[in-house]
DNA sequence: ACGAGGCTTTCACATCCGTTTTACCGGTGG
DNA sequence: CCACCGGTAAAACGGATGTGAAAGCCTCGT
């Protein structure tokens, strides 16, 4: 797991996380997220730009090596993800890279060059 | 494949290449790139302004020597290309050296007669 | 101590995407 | 003309990721 810094807020979009409270914000409103997805939007969150692997999600949240098979990351990813989209349906937070990891960003879906399918 | 030096950052007109991690931008924006595609760009950035054969690339990038007719390194040659070419359409980056290999730097397209691929 | 509900993990299946391979094209030099 | 080389598109294949749901845990209130 992570330590809190204090005074720490991470803004992205109409996003703002607010890690020593333990709270994140979707327009000003509070999002009910789990521990497990907590964890893993915080992960990323601070990583931005950065891409984060699996393997690091794995041993930042859940504090032990990515075993073999284990499905547990792209779950939660799945589910914060969902969590966000129904808060803020106009904005794209987790990014997926194939083969690599995930990134957080607030970008609008489906626009921009590096998105696009036939770009991958 | 290669080993990431920390802190590394290869730039090259409106091109950075983070290989810490597996992070290139373009313009500031994160380009999609797959593992294979990566390592391509990454191989030839890094060894710029060499010229690099397909037979290193093939060692480098898929980790066994080049099979004959194996046409894979000049396909994701040409994908990446396609990529980075959406993504800055003023430069071009990997520029062929018949019968010898590619080269990475970032120079202006083609002016002038010869408006071909290829580069001497 | 017990049960309910939420959280987490696991599983199965669907889908998407990346990689490899094949084919065809134009150009170039012998 | 022929042989070779590189550019490019697309088929074929396999692996990675998305997704819904069951099964297992944990916590909390009673």
């Amino acid at each position: 797991m992570e330590a809190a810094r204090s005074d720490e807020v991470i803004r992205a979009g109409e996003l703002e996380i607010r890690p020593d409270d333990a709270l994140v914000l979707a327009a000003g409103r509070p999002l009910n997220l789990s521990v497990r997805e907590y964890g893993v939007l915080v992960a990323l969150a601070r990583r931005a730009p950065r891409i984060v692997s699996r393997e690091q999600l794995s041993s930042i949240v859940w504090d032990h090596p990515l075993r073999a098979g284990d499905r547990s990351v792209d779950v939660y990813v799945h589910k914060v993800r969902s969590k966000l989209e129904r808060a803020l349906p106009d904005v794209r937070f987790i990014h997926t890279h194939v083969g690599f990891g995930y990134r957080f960003a607030a970008e609008p879906p489906l626009h921009g060059f590096h998105t696009d399918a036939t770009t991958r």
